[in-house]
DNA sequence: CGGGGGCTTGAGGCCACTCAACGATAGTGG
DNA sequence: CCACTATCGTTGAGTGGCCTCAAGCCCCCG
């Protein structure tokens, strides 16, 4: 029952055959694909969940606002994340494509057909779910309680081992993403990357600001605390 | 499935019976009662999770820790509230007792037995797990982008609809724990609450500033910006 | 070549933090 | 009963880290 399925500390690792879902009921499963522009709405706060996404490309980012425009960004969900699954009637965020994004659909409804006859999905579900909520509180404490040098070098770790191929980290998101995720502006975020890279920590490939590559990732680590 | 059990964000409706093991199945649980001390520490960060909690007096504190020692408060569990499953082999934080605190204690292998013959068990984990989230997700958004004035406006009015008796709100946790919990310093929370007090929102009760009475919700509410 | 978006960098300001002093209360022991 | 101590909370003065505002660069794309 509460064997975990994997160990990993965020949900990427799962598909959705983790959730049964594929797993010779096709015939009440309905999935479906749909790509969605740069900065397309994929749901909005308060609408109605109907789906759960897999990201087959690109990014999303979920977030809340307040009314002034605050916003923060509480995950990013890369390729293999699963997200949407709010448990709720309601999404209680927003996700936005971050770039030009691909993703599985599955309807709740048919989830729920599954769910019912098999305990296996409930509880990968609630796995999933723990997942999110580990994420959630390891993030509660670096938005309260870390500095924006710990802030971006954990940015950069969580990044590092899910985006990084050939040796480059290809970030999806702009400044403004970032600095949102962190609870910075995007000017601090901008001014801690040159220190670094000052301080050959990283540098960045070519002359995209988006593509980075880690020079020295043991000193990285030390700008973070660990707990 | 999806049916919730209650709509109320946070967990602390839900009794243990809604969790089935008090229904008929005394046999193979083993319900417990135990009293800590205040400051008595109820399991510690990596412990094993052997159990899972219910508080029936007093208050209790989840928390992570940096090594320098700085504290970020992810939840305070109050009567009623029922914390402690990560649904991992591991708890993720300390939990400690505010004040003189008294908790029901279940075993999570008793817990387990159950859920594997009652779906419905897994499903209230599953609901509560998710309250859980929600609230993590609305905690962020406060330590990312809320001021110190909409912070401790937010925190007088979650505690306000569950502590309030006769007009006075009983505060457990001292003003650390306070600041500690919106990752602020005790003396901005005290200095904000003082402020709040000249400006005729609330008061403290008699001369001890651990309880309050709110004068004013209506103005009190517009110092936290809704979404 | 002009315009716009994303990023960087600088100058100055402010909000929350740091450091410190002080008062109030409760518990302890002589 | 009165020190004595420890804990908790408040308040003040000054600092500093991050924010605000602004300018300018680079690259892309028309």
């Amino acid at each position: 029952m509460f064997v975990r399925i994997n160990t990993n500390r965020t949900a990427h690792l799962y598909t959705l055959d983790d959730l049964g879902v594929t797993r010779g009921s096709s015939a009440i499963i309905n999935l479906n694909e749909f790509t969605y522009q740069q900065g397309a709405e994929i749901y909005g706060e308060k609408e109605p969940a109907r789906y759960v996404y897999q990201v087959k490309k690109g990014a999303v980012r979920s977030y809340k606002l307040l009314s002034d425009g605050r916003r923060q960004i509480a995950a990013f969900h890369l390729v293999g994340d699963i997200f949407g699954l709010a448990n709720s009637e309601t999404h209680p965020f927003t996700a936005e494509a971050v770039v030009e994004t691909t993703l599985r659909l599955i309807e709740r409804q048919s989830l729920e057909t599954v769910a019912v006859s098999d305990a296996a999905v409930t509880c990968s579900l609630l796995n999933m779910t723990t997942d999110n909520l580990q994420h959630a509180e390891n993030h509660m404490l670096l938005l309260g309680r870390k500095t924006a040098l710990e802030k971006v070098a954990a940015f950069l770790m969580e990044m590092d081992g899910r985006l990084t191929a050939a040796g480059v980290m290809t970030l999806p998101m702009n400044r403004r993403d970032i600095a949102d995720y962190l609870g910075l502006t995007l000017e601090t975020v901008s001014r801690v990357l040159s220190k670094m890279r000052d301080g050959g920590v990283l540098d960045f490939k070519s002359k995209n600001q988006r593509e980075i590559v880690i020079l020295n990732r043991k000193r990285l680590a030390t700008f973070d605390l660990q707990y």
